[in-house]
DNA sequence: ACATTTATTAACCATTTGGTTAAACTATTT
DNA sequence: AAATAGTTTAACCAAATGGTTAATAAATGT
């Protein structure tokens, strides 16, 4: 670990408590715990927790939609992106264990002000990918299909399994290790089913 | 609306307050002014806001854990369960759609007590499940498959959707119709899809 | 009708929590 | 070295929040 600025000391800590815990369950002193710091520094950096949470946010949302912007604007084929989308976000995910949840929740509380991230630049744009369908289903390597119900049954595939992780472990009945390698399974299986479902 | 007990309003009002607001962030004020009572009335008949959380959580748990049961325990075959899962399920998340949400978030934050809920008669076992899969491979009805991960596979197909609700919607650009009307088509899709992956 | 238990309320209380302030301490500039 | 600007802290504050209490009202039993 360096030594890091006391800005970038509770953005840090910021970001473990909210997004273990949420908006309404963080608390401003544990925040100031974490980064080891007086309390008043955050207000100092970051004037509110509002703005505080914002800027954790932000940097959530700024790391996870770089994953389906290669789904929606890269120049591969829909194969392609279907398993690379797969492997990545499952090790990326594995590496943000709470992050998918942290912004699944907060969009939900919060759809008002989620909607500016929706609306920017950096937010994923799924007209390209249509497109996309629309000439691998004429060409003929891909069965007709919708391309939002394949980017849902995509996205609930991966993402699920951490989303609610401790509700499908209570349900399956499956320790960590388990769970773990069944997520490395997945990278193949998920793959494996989607282009067989939609191939000619 | 049928005139109710108190007892049965203040559940009825915690439910809705804590399914959309979570333990974290639900108030007792609200609560109480939902049901439309003094707030002392809900320590009269729930002694504390966790006592009042765990009955929400429970009366949830018990409303959900049917559905999975259903695959888990009737004697239907393998395609069956997963075409009347699929079914019933969304069907029934589109009239509750802040329960999975709901038990997702809080046995996320709460593993130890959610503990409870799976030793419990109510909760699910996977056991009977396992034996039948091997019985319809070794019948040569279906594939060689990891019967958890067909699980998880239904699982997330079909709940996904309703969890992340804000952020599929926002990813994909639909509105609350487009919305309801893909959750309808997915009653054919997900069952189509599973099944053409395992059947021989 | 009276007594007793049950239900309900308004007012209150202690703690937690986000946020502020004034003073001190540490660079940086001149 | 003095002045200035930026950083950090302890102490404090007001509002929100979960919870209690004592008095009252309604129902129930005798």
């Amino acid at each position: 670990m360096k030594d890091q600025s006391t800005e970038e000391n509770i953005l840090k800590a910021a970001i473990s408590v909210f997004q273990k815990k949420g908006m309404a369950g963080a608390r401003m002193q544990e925040i100031a715990d974490e980064a080891k710091i007086n309390k008043a520094m955050l207000h100092y950096y970051y004037k509110s927790k509002q703005k505080l949470f914002e800027a954790v946010f932000r940097q959530a949302f700024e790391k996870f939609a770089p994953h389906i912007n290669q789904v929606f604007n890269s120049d591969k084929t829909v194969f392609e992106k279907i398993t690379e989308f797969t492997d990545s976000y499952i090790s990326f995910v594995m590496e943000n264990p709470y992050l998918p949840n942290f912004l699944i929740q907060e969009i939900n509380n919060n759809p008002e002000f989620s909607d500016l991230f929706f609306g920017s630049e950096i937010a994923p744009n799924p007209a390209r990918f249509k497109k996309q369908i629309a000439q691998e289903i004429e060409m003929g390597i891909i069965k007709p299909i919708d391309p939002k119900q394949l980017l849902l049954n995509l996205f609930s595939l991966t993402a699920f399994s951490f989303v609610g992780t401790g509700l499908v472990r209570g349900i399956l009945d499956l320790d960590e290790k388990t769970f773990k390698s069944m997520m490395q399974e997945r990278k193949i299986l998920i793959p494996e089913l989607l282009i067989n479902s939609i191939k000619k």
